[in-house]
DNA sequence: ACCTGAACACCGTTCAAGT
DNA sequence: ACCTGAACACCGTTCAAGT
């Protein structure tokens, strides 16, 4: 007490761009974009601020990064050596689930779309086009397409993950939930909604991302 | 000066809901997402906090009320009587327009895509894509997909916006640059993106995106 | 009922100072 | 070079007090 207070003593191990990702990652993983703060990747790493932003530019650069991780992940994950319409499947799939379980990832894509992540997508999507005979002139519209479509959906559906936070008891609620009010609503004024209902109660995700990645390529198909 | 310190008189005209969510939405628009603060908004409409607080929830109920606004807007606006195929298009293009003109929209239906506003647009595409013949059994799947492509390019469409602030000048630097970038790549290991940064320096976002609403309606005609 | 504005509990980021 | 942690300039939100 009478003590002098005494300094923590500057750690041993060394801190790097690695790891502050890694421990960010985990953070949002675990407990969601909010609660990514420069306080608790301090204490999570045992550091401070400083030594930090020693390594990193600011936050968005540790969000850009783990993005960047994640995507290139699946990007080298994915099997290409399949027929290219399985392997456009698979690669579409492996997009959605890697932002399902990462809704975080998602919601980073759509703000910053020009990162590196983004530069293997449209060149794995565009090759897998390519391999498909879709003709030359079609092919940066339908690229640019389909990796919008894969995208905007895998977004939403991060959004909707964020926000039913976690459980599986908690999605099929809000589908409830929802699908009542939509039920409930005026078949004169909402003939669609109001017969969609039921659909939309019983629908899984994950077969219906792939339903329309199906459509893109039937019509893509046409292209021909 | 030793007058005792006089409190503002009381706003004589009545704030609400509709003025708040005005003043939010003339704030987004000219200074983008991150200027409006609650304090900005309390000097834009002369009053305190709690007087915001007093008609709204709290600032995201701010951002959804002025997105749903935006939103409603579109859809009243937009011809449905010209045959399926041109008021689909005319639909897309209508909400592509208006996401690009408020950036904010959409980074606000990602983020909260269950609001009234997407309700009104899944009730327009069903029963469009109900005139156009859609079996049945695939109309609530095409929907889905349109809806979520639709939402996907003009909210990546937003992102660029956002990043490139305002002027038409930044963004053919900034695509020029992106292009360079992308003509550098090595042809051997990114053959399709390197072939396409002539596209990518030309092409019309707007053209893209319409290509694309094609691209899908075109395979959902095979659906028949 | 409607409004004012001080105060609270947070943020991301900086930077002088340590090793 | 790498790190510490106090301090700064912000946030959104609350709430006692006014009319």
């Amino acid at each position: 007490m009478a003590a002098k207070a005494q300094r923590t003593p500057r750690r041993t191990d060394a801190l790097s761009k690695e790891r502050i990702i890694e421990a960010a990652t985990e953070i949002l993983d675990t407990d969601g974009e909010n609660a990514l703060t420069l306080r608790v990747l301090t204490t999570r790493l045992n550091t401070g601020y400083g030594a930090i932003y020693h390594h990193v530019a600011n936050k968005s650069d540790v969000l850009a990064a783990a993005t960047d991780e994640v995507i290139a992940r699946v990007m080298t994950g994915v099997v290409i050596d399949a027929p290219p319409r399985e392997a456009l499947r698979a690669l579409a799939l492996g997009l959605f689930d890697a932002i399902d379980a990462h809704p975080w990832v998602g919601a980073q894509l759509s703000r910053e779309p020009w990162r590196p992540a983004l530069l293997e997508i449209y060149e794995s999507i565009g090759r897998l086009l390519d391999a498909l005979h879709v003709p030359e002139r079609a092919l940066f519209d339908a690229a640019g397409a389909l990796v919008n479509y894969v995208l905007g959906v895998a977004g939403q559906n991060a959004a909707n993950a964020r926000a039913l936070a976690h459980g599986e008891a908690d999605r099929s609620v809000f589908l409830a939930t929802a699908a009542a009010h939509w039920s409930q609503l005026d078949p004169d004024k909402y003939p669609f909604v109001h017969k969609a209902a039921t659909q939309l109660r019983e629908h899984d995700d994950r077969e219906q991302f792939l339903a329309g990645v199906d459509i893109f390529l039937a019509g893509i198909a046409t292209l021909r």
